[in-house]
DNA sequence: ACCTGAACACCGTTCAAGT
DNA sequence: ACCTGAACACCGTTCAAGT
C-alpha cells in the first residue's frame, strides 16, 4: 500500500531510461514537447479544432505514439491546464503586510496567463488545479492568507473564491470564441442586451450600457475589489 | 435589417405549422422533449457518454431527425443549460429590505438545480446564460441589487460575481465525476491533499483537514457569506 | 413539415508488431 | 524503450429522398 495512488491524474509515469540499454536513442517525443505543441495547435486552430490526430501530425508522428507518453486526452488536458497555470507569476513570499495587494497581483497574473492561451480556457474551466503548478499556486495563496492572520478554513475558502472568480470571469470573457478581441466581445454582449425584447428584462436592459461602457479590465478589477474586501471582513482580530 | 439576429443561439426557429395543411400529423419530436430526453440520458449515462446518436436512439428516432429541431449539438447544449438554470426557483420580487438574504436564496437554488443535474454541469461551465431562463435570473438579481440601492455598474458585477461563484463551486464539487456523492469527493480531495509530498506544499497540507472537515454545504455558505459581505461593503449611501 | 438512408469526414483508443 | 500499421467502434453533420 505504499505505492503511489493509482487513479490521480498527476503522477507522471516514470520516464527513467534503463541505464543498461546499450543502443540508446533520444526519444522523439517528450511530455513537455507534446504540451508545447498542443498549446500551439490550440492557439493556431482553436479549441474545437483540437484533436489527438492533428496534434500528432503537428509533431510529425503517427497518432498512436502519443499514447505512449500520455494515458488519454484527459490526462493531456490536465498537463496543458497545469502549464497555463504555471505561467502565472507568483510574487516572492513576502511579509504579511499587503496580503490583499499580493492576492490581487496573483489574480491578475492568472487572468493574463489564461488570456495568453484563450483557446485553452474551455479546457481549464471545470478542472481542479491539482498539477504541480496549480498546487504551488494554491500553496502560495494559502500561505499569504494564513500569514495575514486568517484561520485555516477561511484561508482555504479564500483561495477557492479567488480561483472561481478568475476562472469564471475569464471563462465568460473568452466564451464567444477566440477569434475576436475582448472589446469586440463586450460590444457584442452590449448589443445582445440592448436587443432584448423591450420590457421583458427591464433591469437587464437598464444595466446594459452601465455594464459595458468600461473595459473588461475595469470590470475585472471591480469584482476583484469586492471579493477582497469581502475576505478582509472575515479577518479575525487584526 | 429588422429581422432577428442570425447568429444568436437563442431565437428558437419558428415552429408554427402551416394552417392550410390538410393532412396534419403531430410531430414526433419537440424541442422540449428532446431536452428532457437529453437530461435523462445525461443522468443515466453521464456526460462523456452523451451523443446525438444515443439521444436519438433514446427517442426512438434516427439521428438525423434531431437536426431538424436543433442546429447542432452546441445549440442543444444551450437549451439544456437554460433548462437547468430554469429549475432555480426565484423568490417573488419583494421589497428591498433583505436583498442579501434573497440573493443567498437564489444562489442556493441555483446550486441545487445544478446538483440535481450533476452530469450536465460540465456543459454549463463556460457557457453564458443567455437563454430565457438565464436572462430571467439575471434580471431578477439585477433588480434586487438595484432595489437595494446599488448603482447600475455594481449591480451588474454583483450578478456576475454571484454567478461565477456558484458555477465555479459546483463545477469543482462535481469535477470528480457524477458517480460519487459530494462527501465521498470531499474525502478523496482530503486524501489527495494529505498525500502530497511532505513539505512540498506546507500550507496546503496544513489546510487539508480544516478545509475538508465540514461538509460542502458549509463551505458553500462560507464563500457565499464572504461574497455578500464584500458586495455590501460597496453599497453607497444607505 | 417532419423524418429517414446512406454517406462523408472525421474521432479516441488499442494492440500486435516493428526497431 | 519508443514508435507505427492497421483496425475497432464510434462520432457530428449533410443531403437527397421519402411521406
Amino acid at each position: 500500500m505504499t505505492d503511489r495512488p493509482a487513479d490521480g491524474p498527476l503522477p507522471p509515469r516514470p520516464r527513467r531510461r534503463a541505464t543498461t540499454d546499450p543502443a540508446r536513442t533520444e526519444p522523439r517525443l517528450t511530455r513537455a514537447e507534446i504540451v508545447r505543441a498542443a498549446l500551439r495547435l490550440l492557439a493556431e486552430q482553436g479549441y474545437e479544432a483540437f484533436s489527438m490526430r492533428r496534434l500528432a501530425a503537428g509533431l510529425e508522428v503517427k497518432n498512436p505514439s502519443l499514447y505512449w507518453h500520455v494515458q488519454h486526452k484527459e490526462e493531456l488536458f490536465d498537463l496543458i491546464a497545469d502549464a497555463v497555470v504555471g505561467e502565472c507569476p507568483l510574487p516572492a513570499p513576502a511579509g504579511a503586510e499587503d496580503w490583499s495587494g499580493q492576492l490581487a497581483e496573483i489574480a491578475r497574473g492568472l487572468r493574463r496567463a489564461m488570456l495568453a492561451h484563450a483557446a485553452a480556457v474551455p479546457l481549464l474551466s471545470g478542472r481542479p488545479f491539482l498539477g504541480p503548478n496549480g498546487l504551488r499556486l494554491a500553496d502560495r495563496v494559502a500561505g499569504l492568507l494564513r500569514g495575514a492572520g486568517f484561520d485555516d478554513r477561511t484561508a482555504g475558502h479564500g483561495y477557492l473564491l479567488l480561483l472561481y472568480y478568475v476562472v469564471g470571469f475569464v471563462g465568460q470573457e473568452t466564451a464567444f470564441g477566440p477569434g475576436e478581441t475582448g472589446e469586440a466581445r463586450l460590444h457584442a454582449m452590449h448589443r445582445t442586451l440592448a436587443e432584448l425584447p423591450a420590457g421583458a428584462y427591464p433591469h437587464l436592459t437598464a444595466l446594459s450600457t452601465a455594464i459595458t461602457e468600461r473595459g473588461l479590465d475595469d470590470r475585472f478589477e471591480l469584482g476583484l475589489r469586492g471579493l477582497l474586501s469581502g475576505l478582509a471582513a472575515e479577518l479575525p482580530a487584526r
